[in-house]
DNA sequence: ATAATTACTGACCTGTCAGTCAGTAAGGAA
DNA sequence: TTCCTTACTGACTGACAGGTCAGTAATTAT
């Protein structure tokens, strides 16, 4: 008896090509990434990519919501409820995510909206509304919390919480462009939180 | 007597068409842009394309060594030179300039070499080699001079000169991602310049 | 004027890849 | 065991875009 030339899994595969496509798109970009080697990482054939997902456009959006989804709700979670004191919550838990996003899925999704954000607006818009915004908000939210508690001093920093945010941007473009030439994501980081809080600490 | 239909122009058509095929890269990307669609913008037909340019690829390569030579070597004269004080020339200035990378030609090559860098490393080097790592030591170069002067006290700033560079980045992917939003580079510049000479000035 | 040179044109060729569809077989139902 | 539904396959198509080249006309030399 001849073993099963496949087997009917209707339900993971989405999971399971979203899964593929990301890494494909990941390694080469969206354009350069055919369907066929979509399909071939996930197993399966390249007819039934067009059973799940009408387009190749169509799949790229689902892979971007996807790792978009899995990640902000636990993120926002902590930054508003943490109890601990607003420095060392910054100097601890903050500066070590922060460390950890150039090397992360968000740096890839990052790179593939620059490509191909201004042929999907919408995308765009999406991302804004359940990440940026949402993370940005939180971060204000904690800055304002710092200062209403008398530990930070009222500064620019409030309005501009990208300010926070921005070698976290250039460690991503450094590693997603020159991962060739170490940089020290660590200390620049560590130096950069050092730096704020120099500056806003009451 | 009709008039010609075309004129022979050897000399100015790299120039002109490395022009239009920068106009064409930064609104639709590499990948997106058709060689008709430069030779159109160009007002040269297809088949000339070739003549000057071999591939779509060493078009591609042309168009970003022609942006880069035209900015690099002024701005680190200018870091190197200068004889004001280092705080007044990092508030008036240098606040200027990185106010203005964003929406600068800059700002479209760093997203070409983010969709395009992984298939073109010879080219990430070049850009790596010809504007990084001279930008970062012409800077390093200026914060040791301020050292050695006694205007700034010894940092972490000095091995990291990409922190002062970082909002830059951050204001450059904004702009490429989020025209719509809008976001006040200017105080985030100057904001930022104002937490760095807190955190440095001796 | 005439010939020689070459910058330039645009129709064509060709490989590639998103998207289709007729057919196959897995797995459940009767 | 047989039938039925449908998840799945893979050969095929059509369009698009990079690249070619035989021919044309602008310019230069004679």
């Amino acid at each position: 008896m001849p073993e099963p030339r496949y087997q009917r899994r209707k339900e993971d595969r989405p999971q399971e090509i979203t899964d593929a496509a990301f890494a494909a798109f990941a390694e080469n970009g969206y354009a350069a990434t055919r369907i066929e080697e979509v399909a071939k990482r996930a197993g399966v054939s390249k007819g039934l990519m067009y059973l799940y997902f009408k387009t190749k456009e169509e799949l790229f959006k689902a892979v971007i919501r996807n790792v978009v989804m899995r990640r902000i709700d636990a993120l926002i979670e902590v930054l508003e409820s943490t109890e601990m004191r607003s420095e060392d919550f910054m100097r601890g838990p903050m500066a070590e995510f922060m460390k950890q996003v150039p090397g992360s899925p968000i740096a890839v999704v990052i790179r593939l909206l620059l490509s191909e954000g201004p042929r999907h607006p919408d995308l765009v818009d999406y991302y804004w509304e359940n990440v940026v915004s949402r993370a940005l908000a939180a971060i204000t939210g904690f800055v304002e919390r710092g200062v209403e508690r008398g530990e930070f001093r009222k500064t620019g920093v409030s309005e501009l919480p990208q300010l926070i945010v921005a070698p976290v941007m250039l460690g991503m473009i450094w590693k997603l462009l020159f991962t060739k030439r170490s940089l020290d994501t660590d200390k620049l980081i560590d130096t950069h939180i050092d730096m704020i809080l120099t500056y806003i600490k009451a």
